[in-house]
DNA sequence: ATAAGACTTCGAGCGCACTCTAAGTCAAAT
DNA sequence: ATTTGACTTAGAGTGCGCTCGAAGTCTTAT
């Protein structure tokens, strides 16, 4: 249901991010979004490419164990304005770090699950 | 509160595995182990090396997003006999196919905070 | 002997992140 | 003209995984 070639619906944003509708709005409304998405005529959402960017780059986050609560904290600086530029890059680099430590865990984790494989796959080709 | 060099108390496993006691109480009830724990005069719990051992695992089953509701099948497996080897040892194959993707997708997401650091970085250096 | 502290049970409560419902408006298709 | 289906809102409901509370028992230290 695209408007125009510079807005799309809600639910291309949808697809093209593979979020719900339902919780594209609920996005917006926790405060995850940069701005207020634009509105048609009829009060209907028009996102713009710039937004859907951003709620990719968000996605990323997401997908990284951010929590909504941060999320948002960076949100709050971006729109605050330039000179948080150093905060927002240290809330990254704390996040980064974090991310890093879980993909550590997940592959000792991941070694010990391979280890049960090998004991079953020898346990059943004997 | 070691009760023997052979049996260990609730809160010896929480020290060992990082888990709460009211957690371990959790898993033991919702049948993640694979047999009740056993019980000194007092009925107080008394775990094995083997139990701690099962926990161990077990907490690498759910750090890496295995349900809870998959660890039990996993489990119900295992107390249904030795028969049962190939059916759990399809549920990891196709957990750890999961786990890959999660992986993956986690160094997808990364990269591009990653990249948006970078950006921050140049920007406050400038 | 008493007090402190760890244990027990069962069930309720919580935090997170959605996810859905209901009632209503609007636009495009037949 | 009417039906279909996507959209809107505010708020309630859901599912997961713990997490805690209350009331009581037992052990250990003073």
């Amino acid at each position: 249901m695209t408007t125009s070639a510079q807005s799309l619906a809600i639910s291309d944003v949808a697809a093209l991010t593979g979020l719900s509708t339902h919780t594209l709005r609920y996005y917006e409304r926790a405060g995850l979004m940069l701005h207020p998405i634009d509105r048609s005529s009829t009060s209907q959402r028009q996102y713009s490419e710039a937004d859907v960017t951003w709620v990719t780059f968000l996605t990323k986050l997401r997908s990284t164990a951010m929590p909504i609560a941060r999320v948002r904290d960076y949100v709050e600086l971006a729109r605050a304005g330039e000179d948080t530029s150093a905060a927002r890059l240290e809330l990254l680099l704390i996040h980064r770090m974090n991310v890093v430590a879980q993909l550590e865990e997940m592959t000792k984790s991941i070694a010990a699950i391979d280890f049960k494989i090998a004991t079953y796959q020898e346990r059943i080709t004997a």
